[in-house]
DNA sequence: ACCTGAACACCGTTCAAGT
DNA sequence: ACCTGAACACCGTTCAAGT
């Protein structure tokens, strides 16, 4: 990449970061390039996607994550451990309103930017998961599938002014349900 | 209200029932004027918000849901009508994607046209988890704010494809963390 | 009383024209 | 190689002009 070009991809990500941290994942690109004093082009020749751009940007969390989920691997306390992953992913999520919803998207869509770091992120928690039901300290009848949706679940309550109040009880109800032995559905 | 007012009064909701249930409730509100022909502003002057059109979409919704929950007092098991009733509103949100959003921001909103509906609703619930409570069937320390947080999690997860293979497996996952006795925030 | 649609200020996305 | 911004096809919302 040329110095010139360098420059302006360095400045549209600190750019982007900002105005994404403010006004969520599905902040206006053109308000992203107008900011960052760049050409519309630019920011799609950098990023040909919203989702390339939002990948880029959870680059470092994705990393943290992952890194985060080898450490906790060693862990005494399998339960506590796995909780406490879910409550990282959780916090990390809450940087950019609205990126969850993107990401459960993509999980499914192999062409998306972020289609990998999802699954390596769900894989991650997956072997916490495991780790945990194979001492009786997580019901074993979920998979890192379901962990996947519950953390999504609770990220996506965070992004909900509404439920601000009551956001750390919420997220302690419902990982409850990660310990509960049966499926009670009733 | 004049004949022809009305015509299009009523022609105007079908329309719009048909295109929310297909499109959600982010629809675009041209499309309904222009599937309806008639002028954007005719529609304006009926629903001056988004949230009155979905207000009177879900008007029969949420009487219906009303009247459930007063059947579902008089019901010998408490947990299981309690539960039952939550199966019922997350199934009602399915067929307008995306509505759950619009009525968690709603409800401490006091000016949207559904803040009301939404308050009902809670209340509803409320009634049902603190008579399950009451009979020791459900977690004490839940109130009503957090019966409906739950619920549109719920719902929230019933409208990302993603999730679709496990719903059922969800749902009864995280419903039973009304069942849980004590706050396991580890 | 009611209806219409142009007008305005925004989008996302593409691409011809420039350096 | 890279950058720019006009162009296109969409929005939501308002409101002057018509019946």
């Amino acid at each position: 990449m040329r110095a010139d070009a360098r420059k302006n991809y360095e400045h549209l990500l600190a750019v982007a970061r900002e105005v994404v941290a403010e006004q969520g994942a599905d902040a206006s690109l053109r308000d992203i390039a107008r900011k960052a004093e760049v050409g519309l082009g630019t920011l799609y020749r950098r990023f040909p996607t919203r989702e390339a751009l939002l990948e880029t940007l959870l680059r470092e969390t994705f990393d943290n994550l992952s890194a985060r989920a080898k450490e906790l691997m060693l862990a005494k306390d399998t339960g506590a451990a796995l909780i406490l992953w879910v409550r990282e992913a959780v916090s990390y999520a809450q940087n950019y309103r609205g990126v969850i919803a993107t990401m459960v998207a993509a999980i499914e869509d192999p062409e998306s930017a972020l289609h990998d770091s999802c699954v390596v992120m769900r894989a991650a928690g997956a072997e916490l998961l495991s780790r945990a039901q194979s001492e009786g300290k997580a019901r074993i009848d979920m998979e890192g599938f379901d962990l996947f949706a519950l953390i999504s679940a609770l990220a996506w309550l965070r992004d909900q002014p509404s439920f601000l109040p009551r956001a750390d009880y919420l997220f302690s109800l419902i990982t409850s349900s990660i310990f509960t032995n049966v499926a009670s559905s009733r």
